[in-house]
DNA sequence: CTCCTGTATTTTGTATACATTGTATGACGT
DNA sequence: ACGTCATACAATGTATACAAAATACAGGAG
């Protein structure tokens, strides 16, 4: 925990929102680790700002789900159980679904090429060895298709829902020999939406949503 | 605008927790209107609060979506234009029926016996003529139901997207002549759960919120 | 009359000071 | 030795002061 979180001040945002992204990296990353105590006096010295912005920051990742806050004790980064987590992949499962059907009516030919190159450039991420990469390629993917949706509201709890996990979700994109199913699937959505085939893309997603869970719970039983 | 919101200060919460619900409370009822500015200096004055608690209180509608602010310019009550609400109520369609399916495989016997009598008491409640505890009563039969499907993340959302329509909701309840379709249709997932038929339960309830979603619409078109 | 500009005012953003509560420490009595 | 209470310290809760930005408006130039 004696690493030194710093501030990205490029951006001219209020302070709130630059601690707010600050933290929420940090926990996202694991640099700050599930149960650690978020003090406001300390974080306002580390990150060379007044407790205002951070207090603001810490109600923010509150409703986030990344922190929680007991009255009078203080705020700490939330922790995720098994169960937790087969909860928020029940709702993601459900809701990637809906995305995914929604979009099968209203993807335009312009979104469908630019899916078109998000599977490409998630099959090419996947041969550089970078996990960073990997992972950001199949955010972009899936953005790809939330977009398309054209439900805004359900692309902002699609992400947070996906924020949520994404501490595993790292972890799962190390295993390589998982990468030909995850290029496959990606595949088969897309070829779906193309010929808008709504049972197909579906049940493509909710088997690509699957997947991922049964890797991610394997993942959470290891640690212990 | 000029009425006085008053803190109820009974409980032994921050302030901010406090201000938070007041102002949650004041914007479902309507007392603070879609697009009016919240200024914390007017409002930390209304409440006799400093502005701390109160712009910790926006932070937190913001996140639920109840307001939206830009930077350096302030905050205001969420607008909500038809097509927001149509994509709430397709989002709350799918996870509804998610919770009940999930309701369905989890529900206990003494689970089926309170919400038999949510059951009841909403057919009571239609007969009170009382629309508040119309309201209340249509809320305990769901959350009955959110409860049982064991999935506490589902259940906020679920809580959090009924509160984002609730202003319009309270005015579709006013109809009566809804009523016996609501009694019927409650009784129907009802017995579903009873019979643990998760797809009579599924459809009964895409038909419940689907209804919803009709009356409600037709509801904002004629207020324009 | 319109548009620009500069100033005054309002409002938000940030920092800090003070108040209250929670927690740990240690003395004291049993 | 154990428990209880008092006190000290630390953290959060709240209020206020100051800074910076946005807005409104008045006056002047074209």
């Amino acid at each position: 925990m004696t690493e030194k979180l710093t501030l990205n001040m490029n951006a001219y945002l209020p302070l709130r929102d630059v601690v707010f992204n600050t933290l929420r990296e940090a926990i996202l990353k694991g640099e700050l680790k599930p149960g650690e105590r978020l003090m406001e006096l300390q974080l306002a010295a580390r990150l060379g700002v007044s407790r205002t912005p951070i207090r603001e920051a810490i109600r923010m990742l509150e409703l986030e789900g990344l922190a929680v806050t007991v009255p009078r004790k203080g705020a700490q980064v939330a922790k995720m159980t098994e169960k937790d987590m087969e909860d928020v992949l029940q709702i993601r499962q459900t809701l990637d679904e809906l995305a995914v059907k929604l979009a099968c009516d209203k993807i335009t030919e312009q979104q469908l090429r630019l899916l078109k190159g998000a599977v490409r450039d998630f099959e090419e991420s996947t041969r550089s060895r970078d996990v960073k990469k990997v992972a950001q390629a199949d955010v972009a993917f899936h953005d790809a298709i939330y977009r398309a949706a054209d439900n805004p509201k359900l692309m902002n709890l699609l992400n947070n829902l996906r924020e949520q996990m994404y501490r595993y979700r790292v972890e799962y994109l190390k295993d390589e020999t998982a990468y030909p199913t995850l290029i496959a699937e990606h595949r088969e959505i897309y070829e779906g939406l193309v010929r808008r085939d709504k049972e197909t893309v579906a049940a493509a997603m909710v088997k690509h949503v699957m997947n991922q869970e049964i890797v991610v719970k394997n993942m959470i039983r290891e640690q212990e």
